[in-house]
RNA sequence: GGAGGCGUCGCAUAGUGGCCUAGUGCGCCCGCCUGCUAAGCGGGUUGAGGAUAACACCUCUCGCGGGUUCAAAUCCCGCCGCCUCCGCCA
């Protein structure tokens, strides 16, 4: 409701189960009988070979019997097949609808579309270069002059949104990346580089292909998809399996190319490495107890702010409205930081809690803590370092000459506390 | 890319169309026995769905999906994965 979708589907779904059950009760009955009668079939057959191979006299009439048995099985059989084929478009029908069904939103999230969001923090100051007495110049134009970024070459070689990464800007993303593994490796999370090409199911099951399907590049000749996100190879990573939980959340921090076809975005941020088709992050993804989901939501936005932190850039945190959330996601946090030639924030993080939507739809289940069976885990995911960061990075700590100060905490993984122009 | 082999319960293995409910061993769980431990004995031990107040019970599940048959782990077709050999190659 909260986003905005059509409550007669609820309706529909509880008809469609309806006919599921009963159309397979009708089934399952019947198949019984035509188990049992075909069971028959096999002992009088046994029996009436074992009779002709003795000689017996009554071989005759066992044959006879046999035959019987199994034409009255043939009978069931044709009748079982129909009511199966009934039973199976029931629950077919039910399938898809339930596809179609986003995940229910948490109480408390913003109601509205895209720029309903209410900001929970603001961190840091902006700073003010009028004041300082220069005018900042917007990334790009710093990746040039640093000989950090080259988007005239990434077009000729990849077309529009394409981009090197050079120099120091390449060894930039490369410290920004290892300062963030370094962190979740810190905190527990096991470090992951995973495969970005997906097969459908998965996809489909990390719910990328309703709302998102147009942003996801396929390679038809293997029916394979780019994952836009180590998100989606992290939660297939535990498809179809039943984990233990007992000891709390299990963390991965999986590094990742990431593929965004930006389909529909033509002639937003054209300029610089905001919005290409080609990026590289740091995400972290945990499974937890679906009553521990909440929390773990705001762990995980705990760790990004602490990464943004590590980076000092200013920055907001929003809750991002109902309307605004893909499928998957129940909750949604942002952090947005202060982009200065923009004079607006603009996204670095996205932490969403998907309760049991994926999970669910990619069968990662654990035992029941309260008795017998399974049930459904919770997933979540998070942000922790993207190419975008640079962007931040350079655009905030830029200097008068065109230098950049480097975090304290990058120092370490850059080797050097300044970026100079090149001649 | 070519040729061949393989995929059975948590693990290992038996099972080439029916004749008990997929057998056996290991592991695990429960119980018994024993002064303790080990051993021994008995029982249990995939998952999904339906049904039920809860049981009982029923259906499906031998990599996945189709097919043949009264009947499929077993036969046929497609796909996925693993192994071996050959070819090609960053």
């Amino acid at each position: 409701m909260a986003r905005g979708e059509d409550p007669g589907i609820v309706d529909a779904i509880l008809a469609a189960d309806e006919r599921r059950r009963s159309s397979l009760g009708e089934f399952e009955s019947l198949r019984a009988q035509q188990k049992a009668v075909s069971k028959d079939v096999g002992a009088a057959m046994g029996a009436f070979q074992q009779a002709k191979a003795a000689g017996g006299a009554d071989a005759g009439r066992l044959e006879a019997a046999a035959h019987a048995a199994r034409a009255r099985a043939a009978h069931l059989s044709e009748r079982v097949k129909g009511l199966e084929s009934v039973a199976d478009e029931a629950a077919a029908e039910l399938g898809d609808l339930l596809r179609r069904v986003g995940n229910v939103i948490i109480e408390g999230v913003p109601a509205g579309g895209e720029d309903d969001y209410v900001v929970l923090d603001t961190v840091g100051m902006p700073r003010d270069f009028t004041a300082e007495g220069f005018a900042p110049r917007d990334h790009l134009e710093l990746g040039e002059l640093l000989g950090a970024i080259d988007m005239e070459r990434g077009a000729k070689v990849g077309g529009a949104r394409f981009y090197f990464l050079t120099g120091v800007g390449a060894m930039l993303e490369l410290a920004l990346l290892n300062l963030a593994m370094a962190q979740a490796t810190a905190a527990g999370f096991t470090p992951m580089i995973t495969p970005t090409l997906v097969r459908p199911e998965i996809i489909i099951g990390a719910g990328f292909m309703d709302a998102h399907s147009d942003e996801v590049y396929h390679l038809e000749a293997d029916d394979l998809y780019l994952a836009g996100t180590s998100e989606v190879p992290l939660a297939g990573y535990h498809a179809d399996e039943i984990i233990d939980l007992t000891a709390g959340p299990r963390r991965y921090a999986g590094w990742s190319a990431c593929y965004r076809r930006e389909a529909g975005s033509h002639g937003k941020d054209t300029r610089g490495i905001i919005r290409v088709h080609q990026f590289h992050k740091v995400e972290m993804f945990s499974y937890c107890r679906p009553e521990d989901a909440e929390a773990e939501h705001e762990r995980l936005l705990a760790w990004e702010r602490e990464m943004l932190a590590k980076v000092e850039v200013p920055y907001q945190i929003i809750d991002t409205a109902a309307g605004d959330l893909g499928g998957a996601a129940a909750r949604k946090f942002d952090c947005e930081a202060w982009v200065p030639t923009q004079g607006k924030y603009r996204e670095l993080t996205s932490t969403s809690n998907c309760t049991t939507y994926q999970a669910r739809r990619l069968g990662v289940r654990e035992r029941d803590p309260s008795g017998s069976g399974t049930r459904t885990v919770a997933t979540l995911n998070g942000t922790l370092g993207t190419t975008r960061w640079i962007v931040a990075i350079l655009e905030n700590h830029q200097q008068p000459d065109g230098s950049v100060r480097v975090p304290a905490a990058l120092v370490p993984f850059l080797g050097r506390e300044v970026l100079t122009p090149i001649s």
